[in-house]
DNA sequence: TCAAAGTCAAGAGCAGTGCTCACAATCGCG
DNA sequence: CGCGATTGTGAGCACTGCTCTTGACTTTGA
């Protein structure tokens, strides 16, 4: 990270060392400030300040305001990609996984709900995501997707009845099973993007109070919206009681 | 609205109408803005500037920016309402309703994206919507409301499969169904809620640039999220040929 | 009719923001 | 060890939301 690789030899001045700890410290600081008031109270004058530098200092380390704010959109999507990850390697029936990613899924963003905001609420108008976010970015659906894959192979998808698919939304089905699920029937990879966008959907409208008058207790719908998206998967709970030597290598 | 009532007699008095008009041109600046530029760059300063005014004569007409934005919020929401209204209001089977209001809901979206990201994006986080507010948004989910229920007494609702609801979840149904869907199933209201939190979460993820580099078409994903959140509801597409008679009051 | 009361816009000003730039200090590498 | 790149500083610019005083205007009531 902070090491500076050249001729072959990784050697790691005492500058970008200091350079590399200063930097964190200013990040380390913006995400306290974002997770107590949200982005847009986010200041670099407040975190300067807190810091015990100049406000112009922290120039010297981000060229904008924007810059560090991809810096903690960055963590976000880390932060979120990594309990996904975490709670996908948890094995057992393929329901279970589900169920227990979103409900991870969730439980993050409760946690951290300015970090979602950060990511899945509106854009900043003049703000376009930088390329280095989308690999985390991915972090998360690769989960899902991996889930999908998973499940195909061990038999434990069911056919999902939603009717034939349009031609339209074959192709997009068909482009992204060859990027990402192979295998997997088509009509699943459709109702998988569905699911998907529910899911985060859910999470949005709890968190950003839209359900609020309408559903007093939004875990109870999440965890309905669990099963009935499961369903869009062809994912059924408690179908089979768990193939004993299932988990065969391909 | 501007008049002022006094002793039994309702006069609009000079002042009064032009108060109006003066605060009607502030909004309709602020709305042009917005919808340029986005709601983080509104400024009561530059709306002020393009109207010939000096910037603390606003204040006169609106206690402070969150105010002004709120009307904004109240007028976003009616434009999503009436848009909605009308589309249900085309009659038609209970499926091609469903379908015509989602179409028409994300094309009030895509035309209208800073105001959607007004009503449906991150929250701004010291801000709390008044009460006023409440009216104008539960428009367009009434009008989804409606929809089932007129589904259900013209017979077009088929049950729908989602294994039994859990205890929690048929409380929520039931004091929905109590509250604005008399007679619908309680599968149904708790499929309509998942819908309707797919529906939005949908858009919000076409609109935010979730689904970049994941769907090229969003439009396509969107025609069989319609198909599979009408299956959630207990609807499908061209079942039954259109009862005659079917229309049949209570 | 004429002064009092009420209303409104303007301007100055405050505290805050992101950001730039010239300058000084300092640190470390050759 | 000295030179040069790197880092921190403070002033300053243009902007924001918002407050408050001042002066002009309109409406009201005796």
């Amino acid at each position: 990270m902070w090491q500076t690789r050249w001729m072959g030899t990784t050697i790691a001045t005492a500058r970008a060392r200091a350079r590399a700890e200063v930097r964190a410290e200013i990040v380390t600081e913006a995400r306290r400030q974002l997770a107590v008031e949200g982005a847009p109270a986010l200041s670099l004058r407040s975190v300067t300040r807190q810091l015990g530098m100049a406000s112009s200092a922290v120039y010297r380390y981000f060229p904008s305001r924007d810059e560090l704010l991809t810096a903690l959109i960055v963590e976000a999507y880390d932060g979120l990609g990594a309990v996904a990850e975490t709670a996908a390697a948890a094995g057992g029936q393929a329901f279970e996984r589900w169920r227990t990613v979103c409900r991870a899924i969730r439980g993050w963003a409760l946690e951290n709900p300015h970090e979602y905001a950060l990511i899945f609420g509106s854009p900043v108008p003049g703000y376009e995501a930088p390329a280095l976010t989308v690999g985390p970015a991915s972090r998360v659906t690769l989960v899902l997707a991996g889930l999908l894959v998973d499940a195909h192979r061990a038999g434990e998808l069911t056919d999902v009845d939603a009717g034939p698919l349009s031609r339209a939304m074959s192709v997009e089905a068909l482009r992204l099973a060859d990027l990402a699920l192979p295998d997997v029937p088509l009509a699943t990879v459709a109702g998988g993007l569905v699911a998907w966008t529910s899911l985060f959907g859910q999470i949005s409208f709890e968190l950003f109070g839209q359900l609020k008058g309408i559903v007093e207790q939004p875990e109870v719908l999440f965890e309905h919206a669990i099963i009935v998206t499961a369903g869009l998967l062809g994912l059924r709970p408690g179908q089979l009681p768990g193939p004993v030597a299932a988990q065969t290598e391909p």
